[in-house]
DNA sequence: TCGACTATGTACAGACCGGTACACTTTGAG
DNA sequence: CTCAAAGTGTACCGGTCTGTACATAGTCGA
């Protein structure tokens, strides 16, 4: 099938970028592991940036359908949702080509607030935020704007201390932090 | 003076870094900002490498340094000093070259664990870690190690999120989320 | 079978990478 | 002043980067 083709390339590079990082990856290394020659590579995307944007836009609807998914399994309460998101986490962690965020390591790269890669970066941690924040009210916090963006704090600082320390201790101490945030949010509200 | 001369180098090289990257700053670069012959700088620094871990080294010591010394000004008990932290964050947040923390960034482009540099950047995170669980040990919380750990995550996550959203925000939910803690964890040791 | 058109592969351009060879300038001892 | 040792600047190495020109192979209507 012809579609398909302009997407297994995309989904092989992002399996290259995410494991070797962006500026380390060369269109000759993704050419030779996708099989395919330049000049097809460079018929698909007219640039390496459309191919890292594109890339990332893959990584954001697997990332996104794999953990709403994910999370609507373990729990069906917007409460019990937000704490099983620490649980994908975890989860997440112990695979095997567990290599941290792509989109905190796309920043990393591409550090201009402007660049468009960093802002697409942005729009899928925002995405994340508004889901978050929507869970947070739905629960009934006092102050779902930070409830949820405490909640994705946690989430990022597991991501990262999980790949810096190479554990995944951390997807625990940020569960149990979520939970005594919730409370005391919840709690309050009643108050 | 002689030995200034190589701190000199390893300051210019650590801004470079710090704004540019790794990967995307050539020796090239470094060699016109710092104004010494490329020779020079190899007589310094036996490779590129050598370079980052040298400059990796100067930004532990001052980012320590500054860190430890901005919250003990603003404040002088463990408790205090836990929050504190993130008033210290913040700050640093608000600086016109605040670009994240450099040893995620080191980390995001050099990703194998056993890599020196990752490493290094480990090592960094490590001490931070015990600093916060010795303040949290000295201020009486029922499990230390997961409140320490637990401040860490904030601040990671604190630091990621206000380079993706471009604002300081993220440094008072943070704050919150840790007096939230905080409180927890020294009541339950209480009760 | 032909011929126009599209897709592919190869080989290369021009710039830049990390790193080095070597000629040069400066310095200090005698 | 002489001369060797140390420090410096320049020009360059082979390799790799992104991106392209061009020749070839495959496809489809007539």
């Amino acid at each position: 099938m012809r579609p398909s083709k302009k997407d297994e390339l995309v989904s092989k590079a992002l399996e290259v970028f995410y494991r070797d990082g962006f500026h380390a990856t060369g269109m000759d290394k993704l050419v030779v592991e996708t099989g395919v020659s330049k000049t097809s590579m460079y018929k698909h995307f007219r640039t390496k940036e459309e191919l890292i944007l594109a890339a990332l836009d893959l990584r954001d609807t697997n990332f996104r359908t794999w953990f709403l998914t994910r999370v609507a399994e373990l729990a069906d309460t917007p409460e019990g949702q937000l704490i099983a998101g620490f649980d994908a986490l975890a989860e997440w962690f112990e695979e095997d080509n567990y290599r941290g965020c792509m989109f905190i390591k796309a920043c990393s790269e591409f550090q201009e607030v402007d660049h468009p890669i960093h802002q697409q970066a942005a729009r899928h941690k925002q995405i994340l935020l508004d889901h978050l924040t929507g869970l947070a009210q739905a629960a009934g916090a006092k102050d779902p704007d930070c409830l949820g963006s405490q909640m994705l704090l946690l989430k990022e600082g597991a991501i990262v201390s999980s790949v810096l320390i190479s554990s995944g201790a951390p997807a625990r101490d940020a569960k149990a932090a979520a939970q005594v945030l919730l409370d005391s949010a919840v709690k309050h509200q009643a108050a």
